[in-house]
DNA sequence: ATTAGCACTCGTGAACAAAGAGTGCTAACA
DNA sequence: TGTTAGCACTCTTTGTTCACGAGTGCTAAT
């Protein structure tokens, strides 16, 4: 394993390659306040630490640069979670300082806050609408031909879908299938409503309506849309100023990605309730290969709700970035939990 | 003014400029089969081009480039309608081809393949919602504390927000305060809802309901939202590929510019209705110093409902990209009146 | 009025040198 | 035996020079 020592040369490589974006040498290290042997010294330790596979040169006479294996030990190992400053905490709090009720734009506000403060890009994955239960399905027809069909949840999501009529039907027709719509379905889970649909309520709709069938599968067109969680982005354009994205063929590969949004859906989607990590070529994605990854979760009570994540170079401030999700996630979890629990 | 030759070698310049983003000279010139005198003669007529502010070189022995004032010039006078070809008709006609009712999701599909076709970004600002009229209101309470407004134009826009109840409503109250909306509301453009409101809605609440001023902002604040109309883009990252924007330095302006949407907000609401062409710093906005915009209207009816345009580099395709713009405007505009007129 | 010819300018890319930052290794030291 | 000073070596960076090519403007001949 490693020495006290070269742990310790290690973490100040890291610490100031992650503050200058420049390889460190053995003279730059040897100058520091911490490390009080030779450059020469240093040197030795270095050559060990390449060998171990921590830390890589760029060219044969460079300093040394931490290597992927090298971020994973220093984030598995050498983290010390930095405490937020007052100005931070402020910051964070303003996102709930409005009277705001909407989950989505408290989440679309955390995005924000989330970027400016890291000044990195901020992906924030929405509330899943899949376990909301439905609080109210409603049909308001626009003329004789289209009516729009609007779902409500229990945690004021709202959703929403124009379809066509089918001929012949009366405003006593469509109350009917309404009513019978809110009396089965109500309460149940958004995820479950097609199964229910398909075998609770069509029975019911054909006793009552004509054409029953051409409404049941425009309602559960409509019914389908909710379950995509929606994503929101903080900072798209921060990565620009990141030193590692000169070089415009990585910004493409990069932005690209964030525009097709289903990269990043796939990223994000996967990651277990807490803080994970995915360091470059960890995230499996070839735009992905000098960016690492860091994901909360958040929740309403113990039920996951979705998920809060920043974006940036490998060579990234993991220290802050963690504790900044850890809060931001915390804190966005009690408010939503205060707000909608049980509501 | 210009003689034809002159016209001749201005049109053979920016013709080629567009298409190889380098400076064309003398040589080059002569070489094309429209043109069939030595570059001797070339070089004379382009040096009082130059001279009229038609064309610049980057250097003293570099070949020329269209100046803005040239391209101006180019886009008044030389310009000749591009017939699209068969594939473009079809792609344009394939926004349509899915049976979509809604409006915006036809003005995003818009912006989608507006992008693919002519490899410039692509923003569409959504239909104006101010001058749609109020099809229906409906409230519906989550919990004891918050409820959920919900506005549907006659369009099938949708519009909604949570807001707080008042103490000791009950759902009788609920129920009136909905009511009177609807009957004074209903059918009003949502322009002036606010107005109506507090002129002739609030005299009839205070009747019914206790408490009924906090209810009246509430509403009044969800009626407010709809104000704005939203834009869409295609093609961000399309930029990148063009030559002009190599310098990390320009995109991060120009995508700054585009992630903020305010700026793009103002460049495009102010528009006439038809083609509007704005070429570098006619668009009076730093960030756009090498990009010209070009927008056009769509509308229902001879009601202007929004603007679909063009973001590309000064060094345009103008001639397909006018014609696609008209093009698919026209559409869009037949298609839209067809859906939503006298509905 | 047109064009051939020529001197001149400027950008580009290659070749080269000098400086600087860093390494690895060896030998001396505590 | 672990540490360090010293040195030769490598590689990047920066600046300089040079030759080339593309282009221009001007003059003189057609």
């Amino acid at each position: 394993m490693l020495t006290d020592r070269q742990l310790l040369i290690f973490q100040v490589i890291v610490d100031d390659f992650i503050q200058t974006a420049q390889p460190v040498g053995s003279r730059t290290l040897s100058k520091k306040e911490e490390i009080s042997f030779s450059s020469a010294t240093i040197r030795n330790e270095m050559a060990d630490l390449e060998e171990l596979g921590f830390i890589e040169k760029t060219h044969t006479s460079s300093g040394r640069i931490p290597s992927e294996k090298g971020y994973r030990y220093y984030v598995d190992h050498l983290l010390s979670p930095q405490k937020l400053n007052q100005h931070d905490i402020f910051k964070v709090k303003s996102i709930f300082a409005e009277r705001i009720y909407e989950l989505e734009k408290i989440v679309q506000r955390s995005a924000k806050i989330l970027s400016e403060l890291t000044n990195y890009t901020s992906i924030v994955l929405g509330p899943a609408v899949r376990d909301n239960k439905l609080k109210k399905i409603q049909i308001v027809p626009l003329n004789k031909e289209t009516a729009i069909a609007i779902i409500i949840t229990d945690t004021g999501h709202v959703e929403n879908r124009m379809f066509h009529l089918p001929e012949n039907i009366d405003a006593g027709d469509l109350e009917k299938v309404v009513n019978i719509l809110n009396d089965r379905l109500a309460g149940a889970p958004i995820e479950s409503l097609n199964n229910k649909l398909y075998k609770e309520v069509a029975v019911l709709l054909r006793q009552h309506i004509n054409n029953y069938d051409f409404m049941l599968h425009s309602i559960a067109d409509t019914i389908q849309i909710s379950a995509y969680e929606k994503l929101f982005f903080g900072g798209k354009t921060n990565m620009l100023s990141q030193p590692e994205f000169h070089d415009i063929e990585k910004v493409k590969n990069l932005m690209n990605m964030i525009e097709q949004e289903k990269g990043i859906y796939d990223l994000i989607r996967k990651n277990k309730a807490g803080i994970n990590i995915k360091i470059g070529r960890e995230n499996n994605n070839s735009a992905m290969e000098n960016c690492s990854l860091i994901t909360a979760s958040y929740s309403i009570g113990t039920e996951q709700l979705g998920t809060i994540a920043i974006l940036g170079p490998t060579r990234m401030e993991y220290s802050r970035v963690i504790s900044l999700l850890d809060y931001i996630s915390a804190d966005l979890s009690a408010v939503l939990s205060k707000l909608y629990q049980n509501g």
